[in-house]
DNA sequence: ACACTATATTCGAACAATCTAATATTCCAT
DNA sequence: ATGGAATATTAGATTGTTCGAATATAGTGT
């Protein structure tokens, strides 16, 4: 009972966890916007663009909406966009451990052989 | 904006996107608690638990103090306890649609007449 | 019907997360 | 030192996620 709820949480947050899906919601967060323009605005694949936006469909984290040949996305709820908000002011109230976080993981340094 | 401030807040994402890390957290609202109290709580493995929290403390959304013999977990920041608010809130507002997602993603019979 | 554009889906390999069982560490008491 | 309790770590099998390539679907104009 409780824990199917927490499961429920726990997808959403999945759905969250990936920084293409983050930059999507970002940039809707601005407004509606079609898949072709989140393509070429965030200089990906076609199909992996897509593939991400199913992920936020499947949790209804996104709504769309057919206009010919386009397909408009927008963000369901706003309290998608106040969590991640949320997250943006957790980052800055923790920079420097984050800065530190960051750095761990984008210059792991290799092992030496020997 | 920078990619791996898209990943580090995906990276917090992904640590709450746990069933069991969830529960954590919300036993930990209520205050600081052992790793033994929570393992009692969740009726869970303690290496399980263990591991969860390592996840937990690894994103430094935890912090740990130890006393003797044991060790108390408190959540380092309330900011992540109003994300868990905030989520809450997102479930109560689709109350309807998550409980039709809880459906599909445990296959429970609806309820039947007759 | 045909070509063209926009978007979605499927497949399979590479990679990451999770679980259990076993083992290791740390602290306290004797 | 030795034993016992509390917690952490490792190993390995299993499952889930992500990617690119190829393919499918749907709408538009002719």
């Amino acid at each position: 009972m409780n824990d199917s709820l927490r499961r429920f949480k726990a997808g959403i947050f999945q759905a969250l966890a990936h920084p293409t899906r983050i930059a999507i919601l970002e940039h809707l967060a601005e407004g509606e916007c079609s898949a072709g323009e989140l393509i070429e605005k965030l200089g990906m694949e076609q199909a992996n663009v897509s593939q991400h936006l199913g992920v936020l469909r499947a949790r209804q984290i996104v709504v769309n909406r057919k206009a010919g040949n386009q397909v408009f996305y927008s963000v369901r709820d706003p309290v998608i966009l106040e969590i991640l908000a949320l997250m943006r002011r957790y980052f800055h109230q923790h920079l420097k451990e984050s800065m530190e976080m960051l750095e761990q993981m984008e210059d792991l340094p290799v092992e030496q052989s020997g």
